[in-house]
DNA sequence: GATGAATGAGTATTCATTCAT
DNA sequence: TATGAATGAATACTCATTCAT
C-alpha cells in the first residue's frame, strides 16, 4: 500500500467518522437546530475540520441521503443482476433490499425529502447533485426493469414501468414517514412501522398482479 | 351584526391574509429561508402585525398545515356521512375528497411533516397540538371505517382497517412527496403526479378487494 | 364648581389613577421590563390613554419621582416653618419626615436615581425637568436652613450646612438603596430596613453635634 | 510559559479588553441605551466575540460591578489583617481604601444597584451571582470586624456591628449616587463630592465615637 | 492537515408610539 | 376623550464559515 493510497484511506475514514457524527445529530435535532459546533463535537473534531471534507453544511447532510441512495442503488442492481430468478422472487428481493434499506438508516429517509428545496439544491456542489441525480435515476430504472420484466412476461397488470417504481418507492417512503411522524404526534409504536410495511408491500403486490 | 362579530370577522379575515402570505412565502423559499418580513411584505402588513394574530414563526407555519387537516377532515367525515353508499362507492368518494385535498394545496403536504420534529412542537401552543392532534386521529378515523365497513362486507381482504388507513394515507403522501422532489432533482413533469396518484390508487383499490 | 373646573378634576383624577398603575407595575418590574401595556392594563385603560396623559414613558416615570419629591418638598417646607422649634426639635422633625417619605413609597426611592442619566433627561419636557429640579434644590434648600439655624447657634459643628443636608439626604437614599438590594442579593430581612435607618441617623445626629 | 497558559493569558486579556469597553459605553449611555454592538465597536471586536466571552448583556454588565466587589474585597481584607493597627486606624484605614475603590471606578457604583433587580439576577449564571453574594458577604463582613473591634475596646458606641457596617457602606454608596446625580439634574461640580465624603467620613466618625 | 477564535451577516421578536374610528 | 390595532425601528443573539497559527 503506497503512501498516497494510506492517505486516501485516512482521508475516507475521517469523511465517515463525520458523516456518523453527524448521522446522529442531525437525526436528533433536524437539519436547522442542529449546529456545525455540535457534529464537530459529536466527532470530536473541530468545526474548521469539518469544512475540510465537507464544502458546507447543506453539503455534508446531502451526503447523508447520498450514503442511503448509495446503498439502495447497490442492494437494486444486486436484485436485478440475478436473471435466473423470475419477477416475483425479484420481486421479493426487491422487498428485502426495501426492508434492509429501512434498517441502514431508518431516519434520514425523512431527510431525503429536504432535497427536494431548490433552495438547498443551490448550495450544494454540481458533482454532488450530479451522483444524487445519477443514483436516484438508475435504483429507480432497476427497480423499473423488475416491473418490466413482469409485465412482459404477462403476470402483472399493464401499466407503465416506470409509474409503477415510482409507486412502489413512494409508498415505502410514504410508510416511513408517516409512522415517524405518528410516534410523535399521536401515540403509536415504532414497531407498527414495520408490520405496517409487510402489509403495504402485501397489498402492492396483490394490486399489480393480473388476475387469474 | 354587531359591533362585535364586525370586529370578529375583521380579525378572521386578517388572519386568512397572513396565511395566505406565509403560504405563498413558505412555498416558495421553505420554512428556514422565508423571513418574518418577507411574509410581512406579501400580506402588505408590518412585521409586528404578523405577532399579534400568530404567537411565532412555527405556530404560523404549524397552522398552515392545519388548514389541510381541516379541509382534511371536512371532507373525509362528509364522506362517511353518505350512510346509503357502498364501501366501494365511499372508497371512490375518498379517492375523490384525496384529490380535493391535493388542489386545496399541492405544496403544503410536504410541510406537514415538518411537524413531526418534537422540537418544533415545543414552540407551539398546547391548544394547537391538541387540534392538530384531534384533526389527524378523527381523519385517519373516519378513513378506517370506510375500510372496517368493505371488510365487514367481505368486500375487502382481512385487513386490520387501521392499517389499511395509514397505508392509504401513506401513499397518498408519498406520492405527492416524491413526484414533488423529483420535479426539481430530476426532469419529470408536474402534470406526471395526477396521473401517478391515479394509477396508485387503482392498484391500492385493486389490492384490497378480495379476489371473486 | 363649574364645568371647566370638573373637568380639569376628572383628569387629574385620571393622571393619578395612571400613576398609581404605574407605581405598583414599576416596582415590580423596573423600568425597562415594565410595558406601557402592562401598566395600561393594570390601570384599567387603553395604552392610547396613557399618551393622553403622560408625553412618554420616561415622562411617566418621572413624574413618579415627581411625586416623591413633592411629598419631601411639603413635609420638609412645613417643618422648617414652625419657628417656635429649636434646630435639634426641627431635625426630630426632619427625621420623621423622612420616615413618612419612606411610608410613602419606599420603593420609588431606588428609582429616583433613574433620573440621573442624561439619556434620560433628554426625554423629559423642559417643564418637567424644570420642576425636578425647582423640588430638588427648595427641598435641600429647607434642609440646608434646619442646620443652618444650628451652626448659627453653635449646637451643630461648624460644616457647611449644604454638605450636611447633602449627606443628610444621601444617607437616607444610600440605606434605603442597600438595604433593599441586600433583601435580594443576600438574606437579610426587609424589616431590619427601619432600624437601621434609626441607628443611621441617631449616628449622623450624633456626628454633627458639637462636643458638649 | 506553557502554550496552555500564554492561551488562558490572552483569553483573560480580551475579557479585560470587552470590560473596559463596555464600562466605557454603560457609563456614557445606562445598561438600556448602551448596544451590544456599541461596545463591540468600542473593543474593536466583532458583536459574536463579545458572547465568547460574556452569557449575555447582563452577565457583562454584572461582571463590571464584580470588579468592583473584587477590589473592594482586596482592599478591605487587607485593612483588616494589619493586626498590629487600632480600631481608629484602621477605620481611617478603610476609609482610604473607600476612596480608592470610588477612584477605581467612580461611576460604576451607580450600576450595582442595577444588580438589585430579580429581573436581572434571573440572567445571570448561579456561579456569578455566588460569586457577587461570597464577595458582598465578605466585604462587609471584613467591614463589620473593625467595628466590632472598636465596639469591644470601648472606642465606639454600643450599635451592633452589622449596623455599622450597613450605614457606613450606604453612607459611601449613597452620597457617590447623590452627587453624581447632581451633576446633572443641577449644576454642582463634581469636584465636589471628594469633599463631601470626606465631610461624611468625619460625621460618621465623630457619630460612632463615644463620648470621653 | 487540524485547530478554534473570531467574524459579522442575518432575523425573530418586542414594544413605545401613533392615529383612524 | 378613549380606544386598541397597527406600526416599524431597534437589537440581542446565533451560527455557518474563515483563516492565522
Amino acid at each position: 500500500m503506497g503512501i498516497q493510497e494510506r492517505k486516501e484511506r485516512e482521508k475516507e475514514r475521517r469523511r465517515q467518522q463525520i458523516i456518523v457524527a453527524a448521522k446522529r445529530v442531525f437525526s436528533e435535532k433536524g437539519f436547522n437546530k442542529a449546529t456545525m459546533e455540535d457534529i464537530a463535537k459529536e466527532a470530536e473534531l473541530s468545526p474548521g475540520t469539518l469544512y475540510l471534507y465537507f464544502k458546507n453544511k447543506e453539503e455534508l447532510y446531502a451526503s447523508l441521503s447520498l450514503r442511503v441512495l448509495q446503498y439502495l442503488h447497490i442492494r437494486v442492481s444486486h436484485v436485478n443482476k440475478e436473471t435466473q430468478l423470475s419477477p416475483d422472487q425479484k420481486l421479493r428481493s426487491l422487498i428485502d433490499a426495501m426492508f434492509d434499506v429501512y434498517e441502514f438508516d431508518p431516519l434520514i429517509i425523512i431527510n431525503m425529502f429536504h432535497l427536494q428545496s431548490s433552495e438547498t439544491l443551490k448550495n450544494l456542489s454540481d458533482s454532488l447533485i450530479e451522483e444524487i441525480k445519477v443514483l436516484s435515476k438508475t435504483s429507480i430504472g432497476a427497480i423499473t426493469r423488475i416491473f418490466e420484466e413482469g409485465i412482459e412476461q404477462g403476470i402483472y397488470v399493464d401499466v407503465h414501468p416506470v409509474a409503477l417504481a415510482d409507486i412502489f418507492w413512494s409508498m415505502f417512503s410514504g410508510v416511513v414517514l408517516w409512522e415517524s411522524s405518528k410516534t410523535i404526534i399521536s401515540e403509536y409504536k415504532k414497531d407498527y412501522l414495520k408490520s405496517t410495511l409487510v402489509t403495504a408491500f402485501d397489498l402492492f403486490e396483490r394490486g399489480i398482479r393480473k388476475p387469474a
